[in-house]
DNA sequence: CTCAAAAACAGGCAAAACCCCTTTTCCACA
DNA sequence: TGTGGAAAAGGGGTTTTGCCTGTTTTTGAG
């Protein structure tokens, strides 16, 4: 048996099966161990305050129920700085993986990879610090020409239970009574998020607010 | 060694880092080798072609590019009625699983599930032909009692594309021009809508449209 | 070829959406 | 404490949408 560096790794994705099949996969690596799998960020604390020994490298997927990856790795940043993380996702949304590094995440990889590709990242992590597959980075240059698209952040709380509003068959009148404002209110909101989001109507609003993720349908 | 059954196994899911991981979880299994794996129905489609040896089922994900799952089933119903089907997916949409059913799958797996029940339900579906989780059939259930969601055929090409000019920024007479029809045309496509599908007004359809996947957004 | 069903088209009217500009209210902060 | 800027509210308009009640044209089965 060659005697080599055996880092341990953590699985964090509500695909049970999917997360499952990676343990395999990633035991089948003789430099790294899944040392426990979680399906869920507040799943993961409770693992990582019981563990005898702290994984390297955490796989986080992002979208999860209860707790999600975003939220995850600002906790890990904030409880374990020295875990690195590598998100894996399958949104090749420029968004989601440009807040995901800046979350802190060491890598980002889209679950469509070749599993040499994991194998790969997982290595240069733990020697480099960080790994990004050429996809992400063409995506990021790609950003950098596209204007940045909005966060949830860049809008009131009322703009966007407005916008939410705005997607049902609700007059303005009927929106208006609904969050206690007067029409004039919703007519001013409607005119500034118009302009500011270069829309035209209320369809063109909402299918902006749908395609950014600011509202729910 | 024990000598057992060993039943050849194909996986098709476009996310080559799971259905790798896949592979190695469904060849841990004594009874099952994975033969071959493709990432879209075309492409199994030609691996099916050139194989000495048919795999006996095939794991199938929904949501590919280029050919996916329904497509693909339909054409494996055709060409190889005698490959069992276990349709593999994040979608516990009822009208997905339903689809998917109707077109000869022969179980429904959701990719959430614990990695235990697929050796289970490799082993059902060799013995019985059929494998269905408590969620699905708990789905189907359900769907029995809640009205159908409608499907693209349950509308004229032009309601669908009207539906979909309807989720931009056009006014109706601008959509009527695009479409090379009166006006008072897309008043009745609009009013004939709105009483069908029981919306109010022009956001309600287009919410409607993209609830039910009837249009891109 | 015939005829009934459907699809397309139409006028008119009220309501809602949209638009521009002004005034009031509120609150942070100097 | 009063003041400047932002949010809220208002006045008064045009355009678009939504909803009737119809008529004409097209389509397809027999």
């Amino acid at each position: 048996m060659k005697q080599t560096a055996n880092y341990p790794i953590a699985i964090v994705d509500d695909h049970f099966l999917f997360a499952s099949s990676l343990s395999k996969l990633v035991n089948s690596y003789e430099s790294f161990t899944v040392q426990f799998q979680a399906t869920n960020g507040k799943d993961l604390q409770q693992k990582l305050e019981t563990a005898e020994q702290l994984p390297k490298i955490i796989l986080l997927d992002i979208k999860m129920p209860v707790m999600d990856g975003f939220e995850t790795a600002v906790w890990l940043q904030e409880h374990y700085p020295d875990i690195k993380i590598l998100a894996l996702s399958m949104e090749d949304d420029e968004n989601t993986i440009l807040r995901m590094l800046r979350l802190g995440a060491n890598g980002y990889l889209l679950k469509d990879i070749h599993p040499d590709k994991l194998k790969v990242a997982l290595e240069e992590v733990i020697q480099k610090g960080f790994y990004h597959t050429e996809k992400v980075a063409e995506h990021l240059l790609h950003s950098l020409h596209q204007p940045a698209k909005p966060d949830k952040d860049d809008f009131r709380e009322n703009e966007l239970i407005f916008m939410q509003l705005a997607s049902t068959e609700m007059t303005y009148s009927q929106i208006a009574s609904e969050m206690n404002l007067s029409p004039k209110t919703i007519d001013g909101y409607r005119h500034e998020l118009f302009n500011r989001l270069e829309v035209k109507n209320r369809v063109g609003l909402v299918m902006y607010a749908l395609k950014n993720g600011l509202i729910e349908f």
